[in-house]
DNA sequence: TTCAATCGGGGCAGATGCCG
DNA sequence: CGGCATCTGCCCCGATTGAA
C-alpha cells in the first residue's frame, strides 16, 4: 500500500527489453487530495489515463486539467509535474514504458512531446486492457512470458489510443494502390519468404486470382523481372550469403530451393560468372 | 588408393514467357 | 486467354580435385 494513495495496485516487469517498446510497470491508484509529483524528470515513458476525479498535468509550456477519459504522456527527459485536485482527486491508471522504438510508436498514434494529451469518451474497454497489463505481472512464474503478455496488451492499448486520436492521424494516401499492385507486393513477399520451397507461378497466380500470363506481365512491370527471374535472384542472393558459411554446396543448394546441387551450380555460374566453390574461395581469400 | 564433393555435357518432360 | 517457342528442373553419366 502506498501512503499517498487511498487505493494502489501495481505490476512490475522483471525482464524488460532494450529496443522494443516494453512495459516496465503498470498500476492503478487514487492519490489523496492535492497529492503532487514533480517537478521532475523520468528516463522512461509514463502514460496516465484518468478514470474519474480531476487533476492538473504540466509539462513544458503546457498546463492542462485532466478529467475522466483524459490521457497524458510523460516523455523521457521532459520536465513534468502533476497534482490531484484538492476536492475531487483523480483516480487513474498508468503504464511505464521503455525501448528505443517507443517514441515512434507514440508518434504513430499522434502523441508527441508537444502534444502529449488525448481524450476518449468511453474508457470501459481501455480500463480492461490496463487491468490485463497489470495482471500480466501478477500471475506467471516466468518473467519473460509476463513481459511478452504485457507487451501484447500494451499494443492493444496503443490501438485504442490511436482510434481515439484518429481525427488527427495522417490520412491514408489519396490514391490507394491498385489491387493488382498489392497482389504483386504479396507475390514478392511470398517469394521472399518461401524461396526455399517449390514455387509454381501458376499456383501463385491462381491463389491471387489472376491468370498466370496476367500476373507475369504485372510482375515484370513492377519489378523489371519475371516471377521466375525474381525467384532466382532471391535464391542466388541467399546462396551467396550462405557460401560465406560452412554448409556444403549440396546443403546450400537444398537450402535455397534446389533439389539438384548440379543444377544449382549451373545456375549459380550463370548468375555470378563463378562456380559456387570458386565464389566461396574468393570470399575466403 | 578410396571416397566425398563438385563440376560439365546431354537429354527430356513440364513449366514459363511472350505474342496475337 | 490460348498456343507455341523457350526455359527450367531434374536425371543420367563421367571427370576432376582434395582430403583421409
Amino acid at each position: 500500500m502506498n501512503p499517498d494513495h487511498s487505493h494502489f495496485s501495481i505490476g512490475i516487469n522483471l525482464s524488460p527489453e532494450d529496443h522494443d517498446p516494453t512495459v516496465l510497470f503498470s498500476g492503478e491508484g487514487k492519490p489523496i487530495h492535492g497529492h503532487k509529483i514533480g517537478p521532475s524528470v523520468h528516463d522512461f515513458f509514463l502514460i496516465h489515463t484518468v478514470l474519474d476525479g480531476e487533476g492538473l498535468f504540466q509539462t513544458g509550456g503546457l498546463s492542462q486539467v485532466c478529467r475522466a477519459g483524459d490521457t497524458f504522456v510523460i516523455f523521457p527527459g521532459s520536465l513534468f509535474s502533476y497534482q490531484a485536485d484538492r476536492t475531487t482527486p483523480w483516480h487513474y491508471v498508468w503504464i511505464g514504458l521503455q525501448g528505443e522504438a517507443t517514441a515512434k510508436l507514440f508518434s504513430e498514434i499522434g502523441i508527441t512531446r508537444d502534444k502529449p494529451l488525448l481524450h476518449m469518451e468511453d474508457i470501459t474497454e481501455i480500463c480492461a486492457v490496463y487491468e490485463r497489463v497489470r495482471k500480466s505481472f501478477q500471475q506467471s512464474a516466468y518473467p519473460r512470458l509476463e513481459s511478452l503478455e504485457a507487451s501484447g496488451w500494451m499494443r492493444l492499448l496503443f490501438h485504442h489510443f490511436g482510434i481515439a486520436n484518429r481525427s488527427i492521424l495522417p490520412a491514408y494516401p489519396q490514391q490507394l494502390p491498385e489491387v493488382i499492385d498489392r497482389q504483386i507486393d504479396q507475390a514478392i513477399r511470398w517469394i521472399t519468404l518461401q524461396f526455399h520451397q517449390h514455387i509454381s507461378i501458376v499456383q501463385m497466380a491462381s491463389t491471387l486470382g489472376y491468370h498466370r500470363a496476367h500476373l507475369s506481365k504485372a510482375f515484370k512491370q513492377k519489378t523489371g523481372l519475371s516471377p521466375k527471374q525474381y525467384l532466382m535472384k532471391v535464391r542466388m542472393d541467399k546462396a551467396k550469403e550462405l557460401l560465406g558459411g560452412t554448409l556444403t554446396i549440396d546443403q546450400i543448394s537444398s537450402s535455397v530451393g534446389f533439389n539438384d546441387a548440379l543444377y544449382f551450380s549451373k545456375q549459380f555460374h550463370k548468375w555470378s560468372g563463378k562456380s559456387p566453390s570458386d565464389y566461396r574461395n574468393l570470399l575466403r581469400s
